[in-house]
DNA sequence: TTGTACGCGTTATCAA
DNA sequence: TTGATAACGCGTACAA
């Protein structure tokens, strides 16, 4: 690998020279930085980054938590569209990103001492635990850190609209006639007790009564789980009229659930998602979901994180929500008039 | 940051007995060797990896190409179960990853010279244009790497069996009866070839005589362009029996299309999916589909990988293929016996 | 405008 | 068994 001092031999100059001349400093002149440049360019000099770190204490490597107990992170749509905007948004400020975990290998790790050990600047918790101690130990040290979906004390949080977004659900399904509705709700995460709390104030506001056995759990991205509630659902003397499923992907388990028992959506009975993922576009009829921007909100994390990294003395922690917005498929009849 | 200085002025040693310590070295006494692993222990010593890096020319860094010109990048389960599987054995044999990119930046980079920049042991190509330049020169040069679906001379690769799981299938839609049946292929990448040179070798072997009308394309994971497929397959005045998709996500296009035009799957039109994702064996009927395993894949990828870069003397490239297995779903029906 | 020299935190070599 | 010291490649304060 060539390095500074090779340069610095083939110019003829000191090796203080090429690195100044490098970064285009002022200090050296214009034909000589040329030339060096030109230099460096011919030899394939390629600067390492281990090194500059050293001396800079910035690595431009950014932590990522991305830590699901499911085991379906990748493959949840929501997640992984924001890890590729994530990704995206730091790669055009120069910055590349490493998943933090509890390494095993030589020595374990916590997650905090795995950021360090990578020196990163700062870290995102995209997706994680936030009962783990680790993370506590993490949000409690000095590091950089911005939280999606979760807010901790003097942080920055970047959150969806959990608190709003069902209720738009549920004002755009009673004014379509429905008060017969059910809610299948992911586990009890902050995110699920948001989305509870927004549909029960929309019931109440809307005097919509919901009877205990129309709240069903079943847990995110896991089909399987939304099938068995829903069956539950339909084996009821009262059927809901109306089913809002957990999150689109976990709405396909409830799919074929109604279908099996030959009922057609949305005649029959009505569906609504959560997420708007590619498929809810794709499927006939399109799914009534709502649609989280997922994408604006790696951006945004992104964004936070840099902007506290690159500008310390400036940073209060600010608490952003990025609202999302109904798409309005056709998996919910207008049963106003049908009466 | 607490260094080995630190621990050596608090334990009364020298800074080089702390280091030796700390990685167990026989050298040093169990005593005194004992006595500086709590003394780090109790102080939050944090062992640096860049500086560790710029002395031992080792990072545990691995660089992961995963380059998707449709962005579907990680929405696809295939890639993304890769990906997850590649993580979680880098993680326990102590590496990280870091994805590499044209980095933008202060630097532009190439995929290479960002490899080198981040001083990576090694690199993984999990998905990209093999025709790119930049991956040819990353191919040219002396890093480590493992290609993941396409070979290059003296390189490791792992490989989906792309060249017998369309004969597999073939092998048992004819068995049930079909011999009008239609391949929608993705767009023409090498995998794409192996798979239709496997459809054509099986149909020849069994005689089945294949009208090139029946013959589609259309690119991987976007179902609106299967759907398209679909229908122009479907108004054909002899329409095939048997339609298979390029993956399981596009089948969800030709889904909604067959069921546009009224027909049932699979009683009035038979179908088969590619790559066994979740969703295959959520829905009613589960889909006959080919499984790869892609958890397999990304596994020995990493595996091969870092015995290359741990035992370099031994290393002779391998060209590993990776078996999959034909899921047996209800979406093809035996027209056999209905003649 | 350019050069010198030190230090970032490690590991490794050699001497004690 | 331990200590002193020289690298690793880079950036930078200070000297020239």
């Amino acid at each position: 690998m060539v390095k500074l001092k090779d340069i610095a031999d083939v110019a003829g100059v000191s090796i203080g020279t090429v690195s100044k001349a490098l970064s285009n400093s002022h200090e050296i002149s214009i034909k000589v930085t040329k030339k060096i440049h030109k230099i460096a360019r011919e030899m394939g000099y390629i600067a390492n980054s281990q090194a500059r770190s050293l001396k800079t204490n910035r690595s431009y490597n950014i932590g990522v938590v991305y830590i699901d107990k499911s085991k379906a992170g990748l493959k949840h749509e929501y997640f992984s569209t924001m890890l590729s905007s994530i990704q995206e948004t730091l790669r055009i400020k120069g910055y590349d990103f490493t998943f933090i975990s509890n390494l095993v290998g030589t020595t374990k790790h916590t997650l905090l001492s795995h950021a360090r050990y990578r020196r990163c600047d700062g870290v995102i918790i995209a997706t994680a635990d936030y009962d783990d101690p680790e993370i506590h130990q993490l949000m409690a040290s000095d590091m950089k850190v911005v939280t999606i979906d979760h807010d901790f004390p003097n942080r920055t949080a970047i959150m969806s609209d959990n608190n709003i977004g069902l209720g738009k659900i549920v004002d755009y399904i009673y004014k379509l006639g429905h008060t017969k509705i059910a809610f299948i709700h992911g586990e009890m995460t902050q995110v699920t007790k948001d989305r509870l709390e927004s549909f029960k104030t929309a019931c109440q506001r809307l005097n919509i009564d919901i009877p205990q056995a129309y709240i069903k759990q079943a847990d995110y991205h896991l089909p399987k789980q939304s099938g068995i509630a829903t069956r539950e659902l339909l084996s009821l003397d009262e059927k809901p009229t109306c089913i809002i499923y957990p999150d689109d992907y976990s709405f396909m388990g409830g799919m074929t659930e109604i279908e099996k028992h030959g009922l057609s959506i949305p005649n029959d009975i009505s569906v609504v998602g959560y997420d708007g993922i590619y498929l809810s576009r794709i499927l006939r009829p399109t799914l009534t979901t709502y649609v989280q921007n997922s994408e604006e909100i790696g951006k945004q994390a992104a964004l936070k994180l840099i902007n506290h990294i690159e500008n310390p003395k400036e940073f209060i922690s600010e608490r952003i929500t990025i609202t999302g917005k109904l798409q309005k498929g056709h998996t919910v009849k207008d049963i106003k008039n049908t009466f």
